[in-house]
DNA sequence: TTTTCATATGAATATATTATCATATGTTCA
DNA sequence: TGAACATATGATAATATATTCATATGAAAA
């Protein structure tokens, strides 16, 4: 075994990796990726999600949860709704990149 | 619920999403990142690998096939070991991505 | 202030994923 | 050919993750 110098030579730590697969995680789920590409339009409520992506409500408010712990979406109460949007400019930068990708 | 063709105003049939999201799973796992990443240096055999990352030779197997099939690795046999090298020029362009996202 | 609407949450279940262990396969070299 | 080495693979067990159901919370409107 090396140590964790060997991921520094090349820019990443070893902790680095692990909150890289973190983030990567968040787009590796298909509710995930959907509500994140649903708020490629702007802010919507739960709702409106709900419609949008075809799921449940309580699955999807998992979901929000889970999105905006790791600060991919931010929300905020407007009258009896809550409406979410995106909380990253990296969001639509990752899935733009990863849209390249299959693409080819 | 609307629509498939909601996906497709902004670009991305749900096909794709769905794809992307299988894209983002090979990422989300701290044992093939770490692979991945190991790969940035070019060529390894399995056995190095395993030395770089710490991980036994079976784990380190079996998460090879898994980024074979996704077509992300290629490999190829020397002598007595296989040699394993990134197969896709995407794989460092998202990695870098989500680097850029989690230095802010 | 009670009812209704919108969302969040906890618990339970179902499912997927990963690592480990034992062993098989295939290659090289004595 | 057989021993040693390198990697792959199947089965199992451990763990993580997502969905559903029931219900709680909180705001608005009657």
């Amino acid at each position: 075994m090396r140590d964790r110098a060997d991921y520094m030579l090349k820019g990443l730590s070893e902790e680095e990796l692990l909150e890289l697969a973190d983030l990567f995680k968040m787009f590796s789920d298909s509710t995930r990726i959907k509500i994140l590409y649903d708020l490629f339009d702007g802010e919507k409520n739960v709702t409106e999600i709900c419609e949008d992506i075809d799921m449940n409500q309580s699955a999807v408010s998992h979901q929000l949860k889970v999105l905006k712990t790791a600060k991919l979406v931010r929300s905020r109460r407007e009258g009896k709704s809550i409406v979410y949007a995106l909380d990253d400019d990296h969001v639509k930068t990752i899935i733009a990149m990863g849209k390249e990708h299959i693409e080819e």
